[in-house]
DNA sequence: CTCCAGGTACTAA
DNA sequence: TTAGTACCTGGA
């Protein structure tokens, strides 16, 4: 199958990929294949110039606008948010890096699964989640699975879900899941704003804060806030020099008044810089 | 074997 | 409102 070419400026494709706002990715050189509810998106990168296909709907090229966010203007974006050594800094070393825009739905049921795990765990549990319960897609003689709609999950049997190594998330999944067979809340979400999005959002059993945080920035596209995980803290604390009493809230609330509606980038930054100087 | 993970729910003050 | 604790489970 021929691939689709459109052209791209400073747009760092590993790093974004594998940057923690999503675990659908793998790398088989020269490609990456992303396993996503819409189906599964081809992508390879030379130069300015990136080749993509989706799967099994072909040439998607909206899917593979929206995800990728390629209209967002970035250049804008990085000169407002440079206002410190620290942002200055975070830019040079991940130049490129930029925000994904996911499906919500799928960010909301991964996302649940993240809480109490560690990367590599998370990335293992959605891999068999995909593969137990999602459309085996072939590709180059490789067989990907798409992630589960929430009918399939709404549906799972609870001792089937817990086999995919998710533990006590499964309760909050099967439960998220029923509630978004229900297309209206979907819709109704994304016509709320941030506070309304994450009070709607928090009432979900798993869904705290800081997911709360990731699905606004890295499903919803709301960049006025950004998910402050350990590292975001780290950041507050340690370059921004905030009190580590500090709560959530309050963190937030001072790099939102501090970053604006670009909140949310500049917290992938300073989250990318922390963590690879720290980890 | 023990410890802890890119959090959240629950309970008691 | 705030602090303390348990939580499934795999990987270090």
């Amino acid at each position: 199958m021929s691939l689709n070419v459109v052209k791209i400026n400073k747009y760092n494709l590993p790093l974004t990929l594998f940057s923690g706002q999503t675990f659908a990715w793998e790398y088989n050189e020269p490609y990456f294949y992303g396993s996503t509810v819409d189906g599964v998106i081809k992508l390879k990168v030379d130069k300015d110039k990136l080749y993509w296909q989706t799967y099994p709907q072909k040439d998607n090229k909206s899917l593979v606008e929206k995800y990728l966010n390629l209209k967002f203007p970035y250049e804008e974006m990085l000169s407002k948010i440079s206002k410190d050594i620290h942002i200055k800094q975070a830019i040079l070393q991940s130049h490129g890096l930029r925000l994904l825009q996911q499906n919500t739905e799928e960010m909301i049921l991964s996302f649940i699964l993240s809480s109490h795990k560690n990367i590599k765990s998370i990335k293992n549990s959605i891999e068999l989640l995909r593969f137990k319960y999602g459309n085996k897609v072939t590709i180059d003689n490789k067989d990907f699975y798409t992630f589960p709609n929430s009918y399939v999950l709404s549906d799972a049997n609870l001792n089937d879900l817990r086999s995919v190594k998710i533990g006590f998330r499964s309760n909050y999944l099967k439960e998220a899941a029923t509630k978004l067979t229900d297309k209206q809340f979907l819709t109704r979400l994304h016509t709320l704003d941030e506070n309304s999005a994450r009070a709607e959002l928090i009432k979900f059993k798993g869904i705290g804060n800081k997911i709360a945080d990731c699905i606004l920035v890295f499903g919803l596209g709301i960049y006025t806030t950004t998910p402050l995980d350990v590292w975001g803290q780290r950041v507050l604390t340690d370059l921004y020099k905030l009190d580590k009493k500090t709560k959530y809230e309050d963190m937030l609330l001072w790099i939102k008044d501090y970053y604006k509606e670009h909140t949310g980038w500049a917290g992938q930054f300073l989250f990318e810089y922390m963590r690879t100087r720290y980890s």
